[in-house]
Parts: C-alpha cells; structure tokens; sequence
DNA sequence: CCCTCTATGTTCGACAACGAACAGAGTTAA
DNA sequence: TTAACTCTGTTCGTTGTCGAACATAGAGGG
C-alpha cells in the first residue's frame, strides 16, 4: 500500500488516457464527459480481471499492459480466444447486453490501464453518439481476430502459431522484450509447454529470438513474419481497416 | 424461372418473418416499419451469401434455412466459424460498421430466408431503438459460438466435434433429418472426409445416426449429446441467456 | 554457501489426424 | 443396359502433438 501510493502519483504523470487509442479517437466532447471518471490502475502479470460468469463491473482501456481473454474449460485445458493492448478495451460484454462472457479476462503483459465503471460506460454509450460506433467497429475488429484465432487453431503448426502469437503481443508492446515464460504461452496457445519449447528452440535456431528465463527477445520481426501464418497479417491488415486510426505499428514506437 | 414463380406464392403462404426469431422478437411498432421491406428469398443448398470481403448488400433472416460462416483460407482449406437459422441472422458487420467480413456466407441446409436491404438495416438500426439492442445482445451469441468454436477446434476429437456439429445444426432444423454429405461436413469441420466417414460410422454403430448418400438421419439425440463435448451445451446455454425468447428447443419442434 | 524453486531441455512410446490411393455401391444420364 | 458420376468405406505409411518422465541450469532466499 506504502508502495503503491508511491508508485500511483509516478505513474499518473507517465500515463494518460490518450495512450489508449479508443479514448484517443473520441472528441473532446465525450472526453471531457469520461476522462474525469477514469481511474488509472495497476495491471500486475496475472492478475484475472474477471471470470467466466462473473458480472462485469468496470471495463479497462489498456495503455501500456496486454491482457487476455483466455477460455478455460471443464477439464482446466485452456485456449486464448484473442488479446487486447492500447489498441482495445477489454469488457465489450457489458454493452453487449449480456453482462458477461464465458471467458476470463487474465493480465498477460504487466502495465497500467485506464478502468470505468460499467455504469459510465453504459450511460455514455446509451447516448447513442461516437462512443457507440467506435464501440461497434472495435467489436467487429475483436470478431475478426476470434474467427482467425478458430481457423489457426485447426490448420496450423504450434510452430505458425507461436510467431503469430508473437507478433500479435509484439505490436501491442513499446519494445521487442516480452515477459513471458513458455509454460504461459503454452497456456494462451493450448499446447503443451514441451511443445513451445521446441518451437521456441527452432526459433532460436534461426536467429528469430534470443530467450531465457522469462524472457524473450525478438530479434528479427521480419523473419518471424515469413514463418508466421497468414493469421495474423489477416487480423492486423483487416483491423486497420476497421480502426483506421489504430494503426498498430504507429503506437508509441519510435 | 417458371418454376421459381410458381414457388414463391406457395412459399409466401408457408414462410411468416415471425418464423425467424429475431423478427419475431420485435414490437409491433418496429415491425410496422421493417416488414414491408422483406423479401422473402429461396436459399438452395450450397449459395454463397457473400464473399469474404465483399460488401453486405443485405441482412437475411433465416426462415427454415441453415447459413455458415465460413472462413477459407489461402490454400482452399476452410473452417465453419458459426452457423445461424431461423433464431439469428447473417450479416452483423453490416450494422458493426465494417460492411464486410473476413467469412463467407453459404447456405448449409436449404430453405428460406427474408433478406432486407442494407440500408433500410441500419435505417431502423440507428433509430437507437429495440432493434440496436437486439442485435447487439445476438451478437454476443454469435461471439459465444465462435469463441467456443476455437477452443473446440483446439481441444475435442472429430468425433466430439461431430456430434457437436450434428446438435447445432438439429436445432435449427424442424425435424431429424439433414440433406449433408460427409464431404461437406468435412468441409465445414475443416477436416478431412476420410475422419468424418470414420466417426459417422462409430455414431452409426452406437445407434444414434442413420445414414446414406447425403442423408442423415438422427435416430438417439440423447446419446449424441452425451458424446459430444461441452461446446455444444456452453453455447447453447449463454444463447439462451442472451436471446431467452429464443429458445432453440422450441422452434417448430412438435 | 547450499538448498530450493522455477524455467527450460530432451527423450520415450502412444495416438489422432493426415495425404494418398483405391474399392464398392448407389444414382443419374445416355 | 451401360456408362459416368457421386458418395461412402478402407487401407497404408507419415507426421504432429500428446502424456509422462526425467535432466539440467539459472535465480533467489536462508
């Protein structure tokens, strides 16, 4: 607690809401009315923002953490169904109409987002202005990215999918360092751990990535592109199109 | 031609938009408007809605008919990422805002559906009325169903996965009996016909599937069930929730 | 320092699904 | 009836992933 009233006043002065590209792209207009109810919070590795089930309180616009939304069956099997970073908002759920999802929302990239409550969100939705369409379109982006993720799961390689998963994580980071040991991309991918081993051990191989530990450092994203699947340039090229303002490659990078 | 005309009375005395729960599911007062403006369309077995790309001309409402969403990728290989019949309808990225999608849209079991023009869609759409929320809580199941699909796709045998495929498609149709050939199951499924063929015959030997030249015939639907994984029940469940007048049991059924 | 814990590396046999090839059986058209 | 075609059945060897078991090595605490 010491620490973190620390770390809160720091932290408010590297974040704003801004550097989250929804809440960026709205006018001053639904800003002036939704950035004073914003509260800016610690997204530690792990953390499990909601459960299947649960009733959403609040949703979160990500800055700088990736956060998952993994589905996890009867039998503790697991399989990510797709990721959200500065480009989204996790909680589509709750002005969906439903409230809540039958997947888990899981921290998978330590950060900060920007959480709202449910009610705020929901009154300004029901305003049936801008927020509402931008809604829309990054809901089409989120469809989009859970039928590719269906597709992938059928026909490609743990080998394909390991690099899209990369990537996707890639271009939600301000770096090439992700933070991630294999046992937890295992987990996202659904595969066994000895397998992204494996894979990770080819990737080295081929001067794609270095790692250790926890750490992996991509060293050469063009070539993790050609060995990737078409996957992810499928969701990345048609995403852009929906948010066009949400240019992945654009965010924070030099 | 000829025979088309001759058709359509008799299909118009046979077909009522109320058959689709959706339409059916809207007040009087909404109805007024959108009704006039159907058209009710035959939709014979193997039509392509659209194109992955293309853009949405129109919304259909299934009637009688069963619609995949089909995803198909570079090298021809292919996988269902939803289906939808009389309790949805095909064409949500007309009112999401990107007025394409990355699926095809193809008619899996033949029948007929009211189709409307795009814009008379978003029209009433953006009155921001019942209908905006309608859609939007039908587009959570559909999100349910397709996330559900990737993990299914990840996880469960083709022999779990059949029996799921089977259940979805039974509860849209009016009796036990699909027009199908194992090759477009294999399709669909995005597998090879050869392991569809194979679990087809472990579902006959069990007694719950008669079969014979793109005739299947469920004769043990509470056997299929307990074969088929959770998938199958976890989407159902959550439609129902979502959509609770459109409960699939009840369609048509005796 | 040692000990423990966590992350990674490696190997084994088992098995499900694959690709390919071909055989039979039912249906339709000539 | 014959011929062509479609749908289903079956087999073969191959491959990718699995489950399990165990080895090694870095990190961190006592």
């Amino acid at each position: 607690m010491p620490q973190s009233a620390n770390k809160q006043p720091l932290a408010a002065t590297l974040h704003q809401p801004e550097h989250n590209h929804l809440l960026n792209a709205l006018s001053a207009d639904v800003q002036q009315r939704l950035f004073p109810h914003l509260e800016l919070v610690e997204m530690p590795l792990g953390k499990v923002l909601y459960e299947s089930g649960d009733v959403l309180r609040y949703v979160y616009f990500p800055t700088d953490c990736i956060v998952s939304l993994l589905y996890v069956m009867e039998n503790g099997a697991s399989a990510e169904i797709s990721v959200v970073g500065f480009e989204g908002l996790v909680g589509v759920a709750l002005f969906m109409g439903g409230e809540s999802t039958t997947s888990r929302g899981v921290v998978q990239s330590a950060g900060y987002a920007y959480r709202l409550f449910g009610n705020r969100m929901k009154d300004e939705f029901n305003r049936h202005g801008e927020l509402l369409y931008l809604m829309l379109r990054y809901s089409q982006a989120l469809i989009t990215q859970m039928a590719q993720t269906a597709v992938c799961n059928r026909h490609h390689s743990i080998d394909q999918q390991l690099c899209r998963w990369l990537l996707l994580s890639l271009d939600r980071l301000k770096d090439n360092h992700l933070i991630m040991t294999q046992e937890l991309i295992a987990n996202m991918l659904g595969v066994r751990r000895e397998g992204v081993t494996e894979a990770a051990g080819r990737l080295h191989r081929q001067g794609v990535i270095d790692y250790s530990r926890g750490h992996i450092l991509v060293t050469n994203r063009c070539k993790l592109e050609q060995l990737s699947c078409e996957c992810y340039s499928v969701v990345k090229t048609e995403t852009d199109r929906l948010l066009p303002f949400n240019k992945l490659d654009k965010a924070f990078k030099k």
